[in-house]
DNA sequence: TATATAAATGATAATAATTTTCATTTACAA
DNA sequence: TTGTAAATGAAAATTATTATCATTTATATA
């Protein structure tokens, strides 16, 4: 079941985040399509029906919804870059969200699951990216 | 094994790309280090060795190394954001790499090779990241 | 080894994305 | 109602990335 206007406005209550026009106005924009939206363009979408609404508003709430894992982010292609030596071959990435340190890790086959999501969907799949991110020994001790 | 400079700088070669001392000393740092780094982090490296080097040829060289998948880019929080509706639940990410479509697909569990992982390494682990990139049906068609 | 030439470089500017600051407004608890 | 902390928007500041273009250089070949 897709998450209404009104299953987001309630989860922002129940945290105790105001309910303002604005905000209002970025749920329904979001909760009202599929794609996924980047900043910039749930701003224009936003700034129709509430003209006055500020770009900094729509960061700002985004924070917000992403925090509360209402919305989610997405990484594709283009920039948010950092790069790291790519090991032999295939792999995949464990990455400490404290330092940064990367593991990369082998030894994952995703060829089923791949293969199973082009019959579904009918996509031509070019690659993949998996990642873990969480707290390194050393970051987990230096709380 | 871990790659060497000696073995990016044969695959550049192999490609047709001149070796010049800029891409040298961008690979040598690259390959001298476990760390993943910022383009920015990158070009203050290799700036002390080669003072010279303009950033925008750290972003070209990088460019470079990633197509030729002797680095890989990550996507770590931060900035690089779009955003969809969360659907009910965890789910991951069948993304169009033309037209930006995004399907959420469940039904997929990593937790097994997030305790595995977690076992290994050590890493107390918050979230993981999967997304497949690929094109969707309308995409393949219009070429 | 000298030379021709396409490729690469770096300075600079342009563009785009994101964050900070701060004075003003507003949601909502009491 | 009213008080107050939270939220907003304008503007500026940062930061990341890309485009342009005159100059330099790696390297194939004579
Ligand atoms: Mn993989
Ligand atoms: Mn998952
Ligand atoms: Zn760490
Ligand atoms: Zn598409």
């Amino acid at each position: 079941m897709r998450l209404t206007e009104r299953k987001i406005a309630a989860t922002l209550r129940q945290h105790g985040y105001k309910l303002t026009p604005q905000r209002r106005a970025v749920m329904r924009t979001i909760a009202s399509t599929q794609d996924h939206l980047t900043p910039a363009a749930i701003y224009q979408k936003v700034h129709k029906d509430h003209p006055s609404i500020g770009l900094v508003t729509i960061y700002r709430t985004l924070d917000i919804l992403a925090k509360l894992e209402l919305i989610c982010e997405l990484h594709a292609g283009g920039s948010c870059r950092s790069y790291t030596v790519g090991a032999r071959g295939h792999h995949h990435h464990l990455i400490c969200s404290n330092c940064g340190e990367v593991i990369d890790f082998t030894g994952y086959d995703l060829t089923q699951l791949e293969q199973r999501l082009s019959r579904q969907t009918g996509f031509e799949i070019e690659g993949h990216l998996l990642e873990f991110i969480g707290l390194c020994q050393n970051c987990q001790k230096n709380d």
